[in-house]
RNA sequence: GCACCCGUAGCUCAGCUGGAUAGAGUGUCGCCCUCCGAAGGCGAAGGUCACAGGUUCGAAUCCUGUCGGGUGCGCCA
């Protein structure tokens, strides 16, 4: 359930009968009236800007139509008053038992409490983390990795068919590259000198690889030219790379449901049929770019090529799909790609990239939206940059000093719900920080903490009931007598509960997973502030020696906010704390 | 030069696709807590939402321009 949606069909119907009484006239668009939380809480539980929207078409004043709508929602028994303020807002204050009624609730369904059918069903794609088979992943795919999973998840919470998908990019020059630097190794592994030249890739995790090379091939590789040994080779190290990523996602528990290969595209006349059906769209051409403004390369010629005509979608200049040398560009098997996924019956597409693939985005939208003819829409996520601490001290990395932070080692340091929950307390396309000593923090102003905390004093606290003799199943209390639970505080937090599924919908509508974690971040504040008040009010402690009655009654709304921070961490891919240690 | 993202309290950031007197945390200042519901609690001060126009009942939010920061800009992916 979600009750202010509950209330937005109350306010809808109410619309309705003005219209049949002819206070209204017929046939407006209510796609506009919103009903909300207010901001300050004092103008009441729910407020909506009916009056406003509707006071152009219907050519009324806005605070003469929220009078009617005022006296016709005050006659329903769940609105307790309906108040006319400002520029024609009207106020409206809920009883209780509707607040009563959201505890039941998310009782009643526990971990699915939030859920939602907005989607509808609709089949969405994923894409992220994407990183080039050549080696281990760093922070920067940490963070997308972390994003991607949690917009996945909260896309599959808010009822669409979510598919988490890996494109790998085998396809490129950079995986010759890593043939060769793995050949190297391998030649080392023979007891020879590796000559790890410029341009090549220096890692030391290539030495297991070279190492898992002589295994295979003995010294039989040794003196034939490249060109005999490269595509295996290439095959070879790309299996091992992908096998180290997917070890590396499954630190973090993050699991894919497909991986797509570039290279398998190629041959296949995929590549082909995708820039022919741009082609007829008259979307391809050939010829020459004007060289770019202000920052001419040395080397620059005008040359005829293969173009896609993207600024007739907002792009600067059109971009090339095929290479001087006649081979494709990255763009068109990536054109290929995404008609695959078209092809695939997906109702939309989003693509979780690095902030430095922005100047992509505008092309790959433009390609998409002509390949579907404007069915799929494409959203490009953008993620910025990770900026790594260590006491409040920049950590420099390197990758020629060796000192580049990896997945594994963010992982192993502050642990797979530490740093998913930290990368999602901040919006994707803003920067991030991450202190390795400040995540790991037992404090107030660590969000992490707080939150786990929250989550540690309902388990404490359901346990301590049990242990007075109160049934702390979810079927028990959801049969307490909840007209206990009328404190202005204790209604303050079943609030909160109630915006949960409201939460919900608005973070996969602007696919923003951070507002979750920002909502779990407020609602662990609400309790651990209803739990302090308790020290000075005995009445709002939630255990109440001798009343197992009014114990049950608090020990539900507990559960309830227990609910809520369950299932906003399973979005995050987080696991709740039981206690803290 | 052009495109995209960003600019909100001293600092780090939210702000529910246009709502009312713009919110947290931290820091600063004051009071309380000397524990068995612990790793703190309550309160105060702090703002020209970068700047200037525009759109309308109403703008931090939308449009235009300016300034400042980041990213990218044929044959890398």
């Amino acid at each position: 359930m979600n009750l202010f949606s509950d209330i937005r069909a109350l306010v809808l119907d109410a619309l309705a009968q003005m219209e049949q009484a002819g206070e209204l006239p017929s046939g407006l668009d209510t796609a506009n009236v919103t009903v909300e939380p207010p901001r300050d809480p004092a103008h009441g539980d729910m407020a909506t800007n009916a009056a406003m929207v509707l006071a152009k078409p219907a050519g009324k004043k806005p605070r003469e139509i929220a009078e009617t709508l005022a006296a016709r929602l005050g006659a329903d028994p769940r609105i307790t008053s309906a108040e006319v303020a400002g520029p024609g807002f009207l106020n409206l204050r809920l009883a209780p038992s509707e607040w009563q009624g959201v505890i039941r609730a998310a009782l009643k369904v526990g971990a699915d409490y939030g859920r939602s059918d907005m989607g509808k069903g609709k089949r969405i794609n994923v894409e992220f983390v994407s990183a080039n088979p050549t080696g281990p992943m760093h922070v920067g795919h940490t963070r997308g990795a972390v994003f991607g999973d949690a917009l996945a998840a909260l896309l599959d919470f808010s009822g669409h068919d979510v598919t988490r998908e890996y494109y790998i990019n085998d396809g490129g020059a950079q995986v010759d590259v890593l043939a060769r630097s793995a050949y190297e190794r391998y030649r080392e592994a023979n007891g020879l000198e590796p000559e790890i030249r410029d341009g090549l890739y220096p890692g030391d995790y290539l030495i297991a690889v070279g190492e898992a090379l002589k295994e295979k091939y003995g010294t039989s590789l040794l003196d034939k030219p490249e060109s005999e040994w490269l595509a295996e080779v290439r095959e070879f190290a790309t299996d091992a790379m992908m096998q180290m990523i997917r070890e590396d996602l499954a630190l973090l528990n993050v699991h894919m449901d497909v991986f797509s290969s570039e290279k398998a595209l190629y041959g296949t006349g995929r590549i082909e049929a995708a820039i022919a059906r741009l082609r007829e769209a008259g979307l391809i051409y050939e010829g020459v770019l004007e060289p770019p403004k202000g920052k001419t390369p040395e080397d620059w010629e005008p040359r005829e090529q293969t173009l896609f005509r993207s600024t007739a979608h907002g792009d600067d200049v059109d971009r090339p799909v095929k290479k001087s040398d006649g081979s494709w560009t990255y763009f068109a098997p990536d054109i290929a790609y995404h008609w695959d996924k078209i092809d695939r019956g997906f109702d939309a597409l989003i693509d979780v990239f690095g902030a430095d693939h922005g100047g992509y985005v505008k092309r790959m939208t433009a390609a998409v939206k002509a390949l579907s003819n404007g069915r799929v829409p494409l959203d490009v996520k953008l993620i910025q940059l990770v900026r790594l601490f260590k006491n409040g001290e920049p950590f420099k990395m390197s990758k020629r000093a060796g000192t580049f932070v990896t997945l594994r080692d963010v992982v192993e340091q502050a642990g797979s719900d530490v740093t998913r929950f930290h990368m999602l307390t901040r919006k994707n396309d803003a920067a991030l920080d991450f202190d390795f000593d400040k995540v790991l923090e037992q404090s107030k102003d660590n969000p992490v903490w707080y939150v786990q905390y929250a989550s540690a004093r309902v388990n404490s606290v359901l346990n301590k009931a049990g242990e007075m003799g109160v049934d702390t199943s979810d079927a028990a209390l959801s049969k307490a007598d909840l007209a206990q639970i009328s404190h202005p505080a204790e209604l303050d937090l079943a609030r909160k509960v109630a915006e949960w599924p409201r939460t919900v919908e608005i973070a996969a509508r602007a696919h923003e997973p951070h507002r979750v974690a920002f909502f779990l971040y407020d609602i662990a504040s609400a309790l651990h502030s209803l739990w302090n008040r308790g020290n000075d009010e005995p009445a709002l402690r939630f255990l109440q020696d001798g009343d197992s009655q009014a114990t049950a009654a608090k020990i539900a709304l507990v559960r309830s906010v227990g609910v809520v921070i369950s299932a906003g961490l399973g979005i995050l891919g987080v696991t709740p704390a039981k206690e803290m240690r």
